[in-house]
DNA sequence: CAAAAAATCGTTCATTTCGTTCTCTACGTT
DNA sequence: AACGTAGAGAACGAAATGAACGATTTTTTG
């Protein structure tokens, strides 16, 4: 199964967190730690929550093998700067494990996710790509490492809280673009705040995104460009993008490297992200305005049909 | 009305929800689910019914299956065959949820994954490339199917047993090959046979991918290729990947739709695979091999290094 | 249509979890 | 110092869970 996406009974959440189990009924009865209870009134708990608990608390998981999560050596509370070199070199040398375990770590050490993108896993890639540069590494290793990477980054997608808001986004990777990580990361700091997030991949050309917003009519919808690799065409479809965006009341979030501020100005009504930091603080402030507006619209409208409550 | 009110039994359904038969069945007898009898007295419980319980529970559907899915009986060509057309269709409309579960309940039904991969999933993704050849659907329907695709294999690969093999193997797709797909099958497969494999990445040049045998030292190498971009550029790459796999001792595994015979005839010392099926069937007989020399080892001192015939 | 195979029934049983109660410790107030 | 409060952990009977089993029903097969 999705071992990441399963619940757990209340002594395998208290043994992982390293709790006795009264403790942690207590939490969950009082609403610390989202509960499931089973037709006999046992408790379920899922991981993503005991993670999100973990986080919030401070606490770290003593013995996460028990919940399907990867092992923690218990002294490697690293600083997020410190992470970045020891990433970047465990990534060269393929190893998963090691890089699977820093950046779980870095999650229960309680930064979130657009921190642990940016100040972490963007520059252990951009030293990789240095070292590339350099001739000091191979193609193969810089590959790898990608690909080691995607599989954390989908591994956390289920460790996530799944999607449940009303808000969608998708978006994906220009034409030429072939790097994953990068639209999977926007994917995933958006699904952090509370959006239903779906990447569409990489490489796809402008009118198929067109045709996407206009059928999947999200709130935002996002674009990554580490590269432009023909500018007219950049410059066309991104006029195409704003179009159908104004048309579908979407928000168009634009991010990567390639941006520079001559761009920026010829599209006023994209938003324009640096990093996954901004990402996540645009993200926000658009959930909160959602929010204002469905409070407002429940206290004034007619109540919603209640189901009435039954026996 | 036609998947809600699909009736299913309880062994299904406690599937679904992720709990035993016995317990289902007790909540059934207990009202918290309506029950349907037949007449000999066995239970049947309505879709809508379950979605009605889970959703005031709180519980996640673990298999979806209730949605229309064909029920998974142990052995049934039937179910592969019409997984595909299920398949595609979820793919292309971005559904996750159900795509992950068919893949999963095929596992489940005790399908080894060469089959799953050629029966199922290249057949659906087959499927789609004909309806994208035809216009009928989009390109980010298309890159999204592959999206969702790759987070289920990811997931799979978590859930297979680590390996924990001596026999190394790696490999990956060639310049121009964008699919990660295919490479990420392999490296499943691979891991099903009991190789410690590792998907180097995509679109990686043969200079690179030659470095990698020497430094890696694999039993086996693969090389994917859906498609040729350059043909001198290809033959000239494979009699590197050749000439290095000989150095080390290692077997070259090429597959993938580009392959003709006429390009077979120009590397007798390749491996040549149409499917995952015959790739299976190759790593097996290595497998073989290998746990006969470690038994010729233990008993006898110094076996020859040389592949040794077969029965 | 009848035999074989597979799935389900109802039951039992060992184990786990529930809810409650009790004790103990830490901490702030009077 | 005395007191009350709050949280942590342990203990316990009652209840729920998951797995096993032979008997019966449903489905598949010839």
């Amino acid at each position: 199964m999705s071992t990441l996406s399963k619940s757990h009974s209340p002594k395998q959440v208290a043994r992982a967190l390293g709790v006795s189990e009264s403790s942690l009924k207590r939490w969950c009865d009082r609403g610390l730690i989202p509960t499931i209870r089973t037709g006999g009134g046992h408790r379920k708990v899922r991981t993503s929550d005991v993670l999100a608990f973990a986080q919030k608390k401070g606490m770290s998981l003593v013995t996460p093998d028990l919940l399907g999560l990867p092992s923690v050596s218990p002294q490697s509370v690293i600083s997020l700067e410190r992470s970045v070199s020891i990433l970047a070199s465990a990534l060269l040398q393929g190893d998963e494990t090691v890089s699977r375990q820093l950046v779980y770590n870095l999650l229960l050490a309680g930064h979130p996710l657009c921190r642990i993108f940016d100040d972490v896993i963007a520059k252990a890639f951009h030293q990789i790509g240095d070292k590339w540069a350099c001739q000091e590494i191979d193609i193969y290793q810089e590959r790898r490492s990608c690909e080691i990477m995607l599989g954390i980054l989908f591994d956390l997608r289920n460790s996530l809280t799944p999607p449940n808001g009303t808000l969608i986004a998708c978006g994906g990777n220009g034409p030429g673009n072939l790097y994953a990580l990068q639209t999977m990361m926007v994917e995933l700091v958006l699904r952090e705040c509370g959006f239903s997030a779906t990447s569409l991949g990489i490489a796809i050309p402008f009118e198929s995104l067109t045709r996407a917003i206009h059928e999947i009519q999200p709130t935002i919808f996002w674009l990554s460009c580490a590269h432009i690799a023909d500018r007219d065409e950049f410059l066309n479809g991104m006029h195409k993008l704003e179009k159908a965006c104004l048309e579908e009341s979407c928000s168009l979030v634009v991010g990567g490297r390639a941006i520079g501020s001559n761009l920026r100005e010829r599209f006023p009504d994209a938003i324009f992200c640096q990093n996954m930091q901004e990402l996540a603080a645009f993200a926000n402030s658009i959930q909160r305005t959602a929010k204002r507006l469905r409070k407002k619209t429940t206290s004034s409208s007619k109540p919603s049909k209640k189901k009435s409550s039954e026996i």
